[in-house]
DNA sequence: GTACAGTCTGTACTCCACTACAGAGCCAGG
DNA sequence: CCTGGCTCTGTAGTGGAGTACAGACTGTAC
């Protein structure tokens, strides 16, 4: 199952997407699309399966496929240089983001400990907590 | 500026949203319309602001309107048993995230380091990394 | 050697989260 | 009191990310 052996519907179920999915990602460049022999129908590698649960968990984690085209560029580009500036800017991104998640965090915890203390006042500090810019 | 004396307009300025998007919050029930006086045009508080910032936030984070809907509703809920449940709800889904994008700053800081090392093989391990479930 | 499941190409539709008007009404400044 | 910039209501359009489907072709299992 290995060297260009499988067909897409076989690539869609182990990599749990979509048909069509493939098919969208290939127009947008995001996967390539093997040649056809003629009056053939495509092989497809292993390959394309990680590709593929790698842009899904990309996706996940809130990378839009734009932005997955990047991260992606970063496996097959050629320069360095231009992959560790991409890679920094996409950790800086992730690092806001953990920073509201658990401010996020400690906010429902404390709320979930004023429920059980049984001493909730009214309303819980949330929005007022994450808006604090 | 304060007791329900803004207009939409001064709203969107000031939360830094679109004012069609203010108008379509309160469609969706996010945001409250204020009673609009008979022959009068509706007037807002400080407090809608926030909110609005606070779904903004939310949603950078990456909850899907739906779901900053039920944050929301721990802010304006009454019952303090369904506020738990749903606190406690929202805990879970945040703490996944925050595991997912921790393994995903863990992936880019060594991609960096390696980068930094000059000792790059040949591609980056994002792809083996990311797509070993 | 044919039936039928799977593929191919292309177009169209869906859902979400906005965003853009049109055409009316309102209202503060001059 | 009138003008120009808001607001209001309603409807339509956009962009991202798929998803569906029609109609032709392929290929393997019987």
């Amino acid at each position: 199952m290995n060297n260009e052996t499988m067909t897409i519907g076989q690539v869609a179920a182990r990599a749990d997407v979509h048909l069509e999915t493939i098919r969208y990602y290939q127009r947008l460049g995001l996967v390539a699309e093997p040649l056809r022999p003629p009056r053939g129908i495509r092989r497809y590698n292993a390959e394309t399966v990680d590709r593929l649960r790698f842009i899904r968990r990309a996706q996940q984690l809130g990378f839009a496929l734009d932005e997955v085209r990047s991260l992606l560029a970063l496996e097959d580009g050629q320069s360095c240089r231009e992959t560790r500036a991409l890679a920094e800017k996409k950790l800086t991104v992730i690092e806001a983001r953990l920073t509201d998640l658990r401010r996020m965090q400690r906010l429902l915890k404390s709320l979930i400990a004023e429920c059980d203390s049984g001493k909730r006042p009214r309303a819980c500090p949330i929005i007022a907590t994450l808006t604090a810019d």
